[in-house]
RNA sequence: GCUGGUGUAGCUCAGUGGCAGAGCGCGUCCUUGGUAAGGACGAGGUCAUGGGUUCGACCCCCAUCACCAGCUCCA
C-alpha cells in the first residue's frame, strides 16, 4: 500500500484512488471538516485530488495564509455566481484573492452601488447554505475557449488566447464555469464567514485605455469571530489615520483654494522643523554638503533634460515677460547647473549635493490622499555624482543610510523593491544594464530580500524603492535610489580624471525619507499621533492645580524652556482632571502636575500621555531626564 | 482622468418642499476644585458653487468644484 507522510513524520496508508480528503479522515474528523486544501510533494491542489504511490502530504487549512487565500478565491467564484443570477448578461473579468480578502471584476449592464450589495450578498448566502461542490474539470485549451464563446465570456475567452498550456482547467459550482487553476474548497458550504465591502470602477487588466470595469470587494474568514475582529481593526485603524489625526492635533489642513496642497500649522513646522534638523545632522555625519536651487527654471532645461519628453504631463507651466518657465517637478537639473558651473577633479568625487526641495507635480484629480500624496512637497533628495568604479558602493551607502534613518524614527516595516527600464525612458541599453547590474550588486552583498519589478523604473535610470504602509495597509514610496548615465550625458558633465583627460560621472538620485510630507504621514500613522518626545510639538505641560500656582507653574516653565524643551501653561481655570483630558487628547507627551506639595518641594507630579502616574520627581531631575530623552531621540514603546 | 459615494456651525453629525438643529469646541461670567469632561449664559450658517423645476428649494433635477473608497499613476 502506497503511504503519505506527515509534516509530522508519521505515515498514513492509503489505498490507490483515495483522495486527499479521504486521508484527512483516516487523520480525523476535524481534520477532515477544516482543511481546504492540500499540498502533495509540495504542489498545491484541491482536497479532492488523489495521491499516486508515496507522497509527502500537508492539508491546509483556512487558518494559515494558503488556506485563507484558498478561502477567499472560492469566495470569489461564489460572488461570480451570485452576480451571474442576478445579472445574467455579466461579462466576468478576473476574480482573485488579495491581502485582505478578494474581489471579482464585471462588465454589467448598470453601474453598481453600495445598497446593490445585499442582494448579491444574500444570493452568495443562497449557494453556500446549499453546500454547492466546486468541480475540477481539464479540458483542451481549444474546447474551453469554444465554451467562454459559447457563453459569451469574451475576457475569459482573451486570457484562454494567451495561455500557452494545451490544457486548461475550470471550476464548476452550481450552474457557473470559471477558468481557474484553482485550488478551491471542495464545498461552498466551508465558506463560514463572507463579507461583501465596496464596490469600485476597475480597468480591464489595469488599462487605463480599456473597458472600465465593475469591481466587487469583499473579505472572508475561516470563522464569523475572525471576520468581526477583522472588522473591528478597521475602525481601530481608521482611528490612526493621519488625515484624521492631523486635524485633531492641529498639524495641517487642507483647502479648496489649493487642492492637493498642504497648509503646515504651528504644532506641524514644529514635527517637520524637527524631522528636518535631525536629516541635516545625519547627513553633515556622511559627507553630503548642502544645496538650494530655484522652484522655477526656464523651460529650456526641462527639454534639454528630458522632463519635457517623459514628465510633460506632471508639470506646471507658466509665462513671464515672454519667458516660457517650469515649476520644478524634481531637483536633478537645477543641481546639475551647480555641478556645471565649475569644473571637477577625481580627487572631489563622489561628490553628495544634498537638497530639502520643494517640488509642484500636477497630479490628476482622483489620487491625491492627505498628506501621503499631494501637489506640492518637499523631497528630501541629494544627486551624488560619481565615477563608474564607485557607484555599487554609492548605493550600498545610500541603502544604508535609508535604513538607518527609518530606524532612528522607529519605522522597521519596510518592503524594498528594485525597478528595470520602462518603456518611455532615454539612454542606451549599455548604460541600462550597467545601471541596473550596480543595483542588483548593491542589494545583493547588503543580503538585503527585495523584490524585482520589471519596467517600473524612473524615465532616466532603474531604481530601489523602500514602501512603507499606512493605516489602512496600503503601500507607499518612501525612500528611493536611481542609478542615472542619461543626465550626464544631456547635460555634458565632465571631470579631470588623473590622466587630465575628461570623463563622464555618474549620477545617483536618491532621497532618503522621500518626501518630509509623506513621511510625517507615516510618523503620524505609525504613532497614533503619540510621537517619541523629541518629535512631539509640545514635548510637556505644566498643569497647575489651582491660581496660587501659576507662579511656580511659571518657574518650571523657564527651567523647561532653558533646558530647550518644547511645552506649555495651562493657566485655565479648569479642575486638574479636565486639564489632564485636554493633554491626554493632545498627545503630549509628559504632564506635569504642580500643586501645594510639588512648589513646596520644587518637584513636578509626572504623568506621562498614556496613563502612567509616576508621582512627584524633583523638577531638575525630571528636566534632566527629558533633555536626555530628547537629545538622544529616544524612541520609548508606549 | 475613470467608477461609485459624500458635501448642513470651527469639529462630529441629525433634519424637513413652507421661520435652521444637537453634542463638542469657541466667548463672557461664576467656580479654585490633586490625575480623562464643574456650572450658567452667549455668539456662530448664502445648508459646497452655478443654473433649472416650483407660489415657495437646504431638500427634487442638471452642471461644476472639493472630499472619501477603489482603478490608473506616484515621493
Amino acid at each position: 500500500m502506497p503511504k503519505a507522510t506527515l509534516p509530522d513524520g508519521k505515515d498514513i496508508q492509503y489505498k490507490s484512488g483515495d483522495s486527499a480528503a479521504v486521508i484527512a479522515s483516516f487523520v480525523g474528523p476535524r481534520l477532515a471538516e477544516s482543511a481546504v486544501a492540500a499540498e502533495i510533494n509540495g504542489n498545491l491542489t484541491d482536497i479532492s485530488a488523489a495521491p499516486e504511490g508515496d507522497v509527502s502530504l500537508k492539508f491546509i487549512t483556512g487558518d494559515t495564509p494558503q488556506g485563507l487565500e484558498v478561502l477567499r478565491h472560492s469566495a470569489s467564484h461564489v460572488l461570480a455566481a451570485a452576480v451571474l443570477r442576478l445579472y445574467p448578461s455579466a461579462k466576468l473579468g478576473v476574480g482573485p484573492a488579495v491581502e485582505d480578502g478578494f474581489y471579482y471584476d464585471f462588465k454589467l449592464p448598470k453601474n453598481l452601488n453600495e445598497d446593490d450589495l445585499k442582494p448579491i450578498e444574500e444570493e452568495m448566502a443562497k449557494i453556500i447554505q446549499r453546500d454547492e461542490p466546486f468541480e475540477r474539470v481539464v479540458m483542451p485549451r481549444g474546447r474551453a475557449i469554444e465554451e467562454m464563446k459559447k457563453l459569451g465570456q469574451d475576457f475569459k475567452v482573451e486570457i484562454l488566447e494567451e495561455i500557452e498550456d494545451d490544457e486548461v482547467s475550470l471550476y464548476k459550482t452550481g450552474d457557473f464555469m470559471d477558468l481557474c487553476r484553482g485550488p478551491h474548497v471542495p464545498r461552498a458550504g466551508m465558506l463560514k464567514a463572507v463579507k461583501l465591502t465596496k464596490v469600485a470602477g476597475a480597468y480591464w487588466r489595469g488599462d487605463a485605455e480599456r473597458e472600465n470595469l465593475q469591481r466587487i470587494y469583499g473579505t472572508a474568514f475561516p470563522t464569523q469571530k475572525e471576520l468581526d475582529e477583522h472588522l473591528k481593526s478597521l475602525e481601530e485603524a481608521k482611528k490612526r489615520d493621519h488625515r484624521l489625526l492631523g486635524r485633531q492635533l492641529d498639524l495641517f489642513s487642507f483647502h479648496e483654494e489649493a487642492p492637493g496642497f498642504a497648509f503646515w500649522h504651528p504644532n506641524g513646522v514644529a514635527l517637520v522643523t524637527e524631522i528636518e534638523r535631525f536629516w541635516r545632522e545625519v547627513h553633515r555625519q556622511r559627507g553630503y554638503k548642502e544645496v538650494r536651487t530655484p522652484a522655477m527654471l526656464n523651460e529650456e532645461l526641462w527639454h534639454r533634460s528630458g522632463h519635457y519628453e517623459n514628465y510633460r504631463e506632471y508639470m506646471y507651466f507658466t509665462t513671464s515677460e515672454g519667458m516660457k518657465l517650469a515649476l520644478k517637478p524634481m531637483n536633478c537639473p537645477g543641481t546639475l547647473l551647480i555641478y556645471n558651473s565649475t569644473k571637477h577633479s577625481y580627487r572631489e568625487l563622489p561628490l553628495r549635493y544634498a537638497e530639502l526641495g520643494q517640488v509642484h507635480r500636477f497630479e490628476m484629480s482622483g489620487v491625491m490622499h492627505g498628506l501621503l500624496r499631494v501637489r506640492e512637497f518637499t523631497i528630501d533628495d541629494a544627486h551624488i555624482f560619481c565615477t563608474l568604479e564607485q557607484v555599487t558602493d554609492e548605493v550600498k551607502g545610500v541603502v544604508d543610510l535609508i535604513i538607518f534613518l527609518l530606524e532612528k524614527f522607529g519605522l522597521t516595516d519596510y518592503i524594498v523593491e528594485l525597478s528595470t527600464r520602462p518603456t518611455k525612458s532615454i539612454g542606451t541599453d549599455e548604460m541600462w544594464e550597467s545601471a541596473e547590474g550596480s543595483l542588483y550588486r548593491a542589494l545583493d552583498e547588503m543580503k538585503l530580500d527585495y523584490k524585482v519589478s520589471e519596467g517600473e523604473g524612473a524615465f532616466y535610470g532603474p531604481k530601489i524603492d523602500f514602501h512603507i504602509r499606512d493605516c489602512l495597509k496600503r503601500t507607499q514610496q518612501c525612500g528611493t535610489v536611481q542609478v542615472d548615465f542619461a543626465m550626464p550625458e544631456r547635460f555634458e558633465m565632465t571631470y579631470i580624471g588623473p590622466d587630465n583627460a575628461e570623463h563622464r560621472p555618474v549620477m545617483i538620485h536618491r532621497a532618503a525619507l522621500g518626501s518630509v510630507e509623506r513621511f510625517v504621514g507615516f510618523l503620524i500613522e505609525h504613532y497614533a499621533g503619540l510621537f517619541p518626545t523629541w518629535l512631539a510639538p509640545v514635548q510637556a505641560i505644566v498643569l497647575p492645580i489651582v491660581n496660587r500656582h501659576h507662579e511656580y507653574a511659571g518657574e518650571v516653565g523657564r527651567e523647561l524652556e532653558a533646558a530647550g524643551v518644547r511645552y506649555e501653561v495651562d493657566t485655565r481655570s479648569e479642575k486638574i482632571g479636565h486639564k489632564i483630558r485636554d493633554a491626554t487628547l493632545r498627545k503630549i507627551p509628559y504632564m506635569l502636575v504642580v500643586g501645594d506639595r510639588e512648589c513646596k518641594d520644587r518637584t513636578v507630579a509626572v504623568r506621562e500621555c498614556g496613563g502612567t502616574d509616576r508621582g512627584s520627581v524633583s523638577l531638575d531631575s525630571f528636566v534632566r531626564e527629558i533633555g536626555e530623552e530628547i537629545s538622544s531621540r529616544l524612541i520609548k514603546r508606549r
